[in-house]
DNA sequence: GCCTTTCTCACCTACGTGGGAATA
DNA sequence: GCTATTCCCACGTAGGTGAGAAAG
């Protein structure tokens, strides 16, 4: 199964390689479409961006990999934990590419935006086992762009590879974060996004075409304690960091 | 205090960016001095490697960190452990480097070679206390240049940053080592080196200039298990990972 | 009361140490 | 005997888990 796909042609923006730096992405963000407002593609090559090794079309196609794990959360509505310090998602977020251009050199990126349209953004509560709307959006944070750590390589090197995996990306509800992490409200819905560039270095990322890919059980709602004990229960069962909390039946868990 | 600089030109080679793949290096490590043999030193700029940036020259000078751990075992005559899976070496190998064009691109590099002229090499023995020469040298075995995975990156970022580390390189007897560890002969003697290569991209780094730095006091005889005590309680007094072997008077370590 | 957030903790994963017994 | 190597282990570092108490 694959993601939707828009495509988007971010604009001229400040140079610099620094992923903390929200700044260097806020052109970009102001132009990528929002998940839930339709588009049709475009072809790529409508525009070539300049200064960038042509080496012919690629035809990407993207895969999310546990895309069963995955579903299995959706069915209950995914949560997941954001900490002042940074917490990983779990599941992980992890793609499998093919159809690029072999030769050519891209980076791989990804973000969390809003999940709900920009007019009815609202927050959550978790009541008598259901979500329900609790009223309208907290003020929008600050975005930030997650570029993954190999980036720029070849198309062939990121084909090659068994996954793209973005499991060192973090979430936080600290709207000060130092680190970089992804600054997310709590009792909020989020829908993760996955962007392929091609570019052969990042301070030209903003030159160049974004292609955007989505995936809808990727949604989750960003908590600071998880609400929905079902949640919690497939979260032990397949999180090897949670191991020590397996066993549900017997000896489960000393108290302290 | 500076390493010493030897200047030297790999010619054309097979392109390609693993660093595990020997074939890729190979014309270069021909080309790249022996550490016994003195080399006049010549300009840089002799001959332009063609299609790198040239944002002017620079005059790198590097220094290596840890000098005085590194002199504190090289007194005793520094061994470094290698295994089948691949060992790290302590003291790690960090250097500073300044002086560089800060517009430039390079690739920081680390090999490890022969300590002995190659007409003199040979293996050693551990007999009473000291080293003592054991006859000829084994065969030589497959060269592999370690690649800072940091690179590449510019002048700028490599000086800003608070060291060029080298610390997760492995070391191992394993002659069919699937992993591009640093393969060595036990009870060999070693000279662990340092390149400067300014180029934009690992798959030219044959087309480029190498500058070699060599540190005298990181020499080191490859051992399989430790011969010398000295050298063992400075590991474990130094090294944060045998922290568990410290305490040297009373509780020491349990029996199993 | 209720809801949400923060903090510490035991318990994991993952892997870097030298010791020491077993092996070659 | 002797020497060198291999293997497993207790014990570290480093950091990712949800639980549960406490605080807001």
């Amino acid at each position: 199964m694959s993601g939707i796909l828009s495509n988007s042609y971010p604009g001229m923006g400040p140079t610099g390689i620094n992923p903390i730096n929200e700044h260097m992405f806020s052109n970009i963000f102001s132009r990528l479409q929002h998940p839930q407002i339709p588009q049709i593609p475009k072809k790529e090559e409508e525009k070539k961006p300049d200064n960038e090794d042509d080496d012919g079309p690629d035809n990407a196609k993207v895969n999310l990999e546990n895309m069963d794990l995955w579903d299995s959360f959706h069915q209950f509505g995914t949560e997941m934990v954001i900490t002042k310090t940074g917490r990983r998602m779990f599941p992980s977020y992890k793609t499998r590419v093919t159809g690029l251009n072999p030769k050519a050199k891209y980076c791989m990126l990804m973000d969390i935006s809003a999940a709900d349209e920009p007019s009815l953004s609202r927050r959550y509560k978790y009541h008598n086992t259901r979500w329900m709307v609790a009223g309208k959006a907290d003020p929008e944070l600050p975005k930030r762009m997650y570029v993954h750590p190999d980036s720029p390589a070849t198309g062939e090197q990121w084909m090659n590879r068994p996954c793209i995996s973005f499991h060192k990306l973090k979430l936080t509800n600290n709207i000060t974060d130092p680190h970089g992490h992804t600054i997310l409200n709590s009792m909020h819905k989020y829908q993760p996004r996955f962007h392929i560039v091609r570019c052969n270095d990042l301070s030209r990322i903003h030159m160049t075409t974004f292609r955007t890919y989505i995936f809808k059980e990727t949604q989750f709602i960003a908590v600071t304690a998880y609400q929905n004990e079902k949640i919690t229960q497939l979260k032990i069962d397949h999180n090897p960091f949670a191991k020590g909390f397996r066993d549900a039946g017997a000896g489960k868990r000393e108290k302290r």
